[in-house]
DNA sequence: TTTCAAACTTATTTACTAGTAAGTACGTTA
DNA sequence: TAACGTACTTACTAGTAAATAAGTTTGAAA
């Protein structure tokens, strides 16, 4: 048996990433589990709650997939690779990133979420800056700025990318173009 | 007298830019005009005509900040420079910019607001694209890739640059680092 | 076999949402 | 001065939002 409670963070997380916090309800992820709208009250007292169990969940997600990919002893490169790949599926679900959705937010979301978001950004940021860095050092990639800074490009051009081009028809070859640019001008 | 119908598309486009599409009502504008509910659906009939006009009337906005600049016979730098401010200012303000806030909303929009949130992003990307390109014949720019994509980069780091920066404490610095990087980068 | 807690449901509350119907004040025009 | 349109207001509707209280089922432990 499936656990409600995962089931209710796995429906919410793409009803945000699809629509916004602000524009979806208890009810709607309680039409999809068939359940009743107070059963994820008793998991998730507040909306707020379940915002921030999302976001640990999205931490605890990409957390995952960077050790299993130091594990596989995955190049720089494709360490890149698979978070373009992530971006790529979710493009495909005609969805965006918890980034762009809950950041375009922020200003009403309760403090406690705030930190969430940022905290989620802090990742994505140290695992790039730290692959961008470590690839210096092999010879990988080429680059004379802070790698702050150029990190800082990669993440906004994901996130931006996939708002982009769900408002221009999903259209993945632009996206696949610009993230293919800023990786050719640093090998 | 200012005009009602003007104060309306001000007030509300502050609040899409602050809060998001969903996360404002017609009594949100009321109260700060000092009006009845009613009156705003007598401009403006539904939310959708509202989010319609507010888009134009960014575009407008657009077309003559371009004009000015071109009459003023500002350089390729210049004119890309006033684009930065204009989201300098927006973030001094704590608000993010219509494509990056009508973006991320855009599936819960009307299929006529969809369209007015593409057109901006296309005269925004247009006008991107000629300024590239005519640097690159006058010889400010050099970059190897189509101005296109160039455009769609230095677009993006706008649109995520200012969510990103506002969820981090409204760090202008970073976005000025990041868009100074890529000015250099093509200069 | 009783007890109890986890995981719900039913039913309800309070507050807010977009939108509408009907009436009114007021300045302009015929 | 009568008629009319513009720009509102008051009053309301139907629907939805998050949240809560109280009751029910169920399976496992004492």
């Amino acid at each position: 048996m499936t656990d409600t409670k995962t089931e209710i963070i796995r429906v919410a997380t793409g009803l945000i990433l699809e629509k916004g916090y602000n524009a979806f309800s208890y009810a709607d992820i309680a039409k999809v589990l068939h359940i009743r709208n107070a059963a994820i009250h008793y998991h998730f007292p507040t909306k707020t709650s379940l915002v921030v169990a999302i976001m640990k969940n999205q931490q605890e997600g990409l957390k995952n997939l960077i050790k299993e990919l130091k594990s596989k002893n995955k190049s720089e490169i494709e360490q890149i690779q698979a978070l373009f790949d992530l971006y790529i599926g979710l493009l495909a679900q005609k969805q965006i990133c918890a980034l762009g959705s809950l950041g375009s937010d922020i200003q009403t979301l309760a403090p406690e979420a705030q930190i969430e978001v940022k905290n989620d950004y802090e990742l994505v940021r140290n695992w790039l800056m730290e692959i961008l860095e470590m690839g210096k050092i092999t010879g990988v990639f080429k680059f004379q700025c802070d790698a702050t800074i150029q990190a800082s490009v990669i993440i906004n051009n994901l996130i931006a990318g996939i708002i982009v081009a769900r408002f221009n028809g999903f259209d993945k070859e632009t996206f696949k173009h610009t993230m293919n640019l800023l990786l050719t001008e640093i090998t």
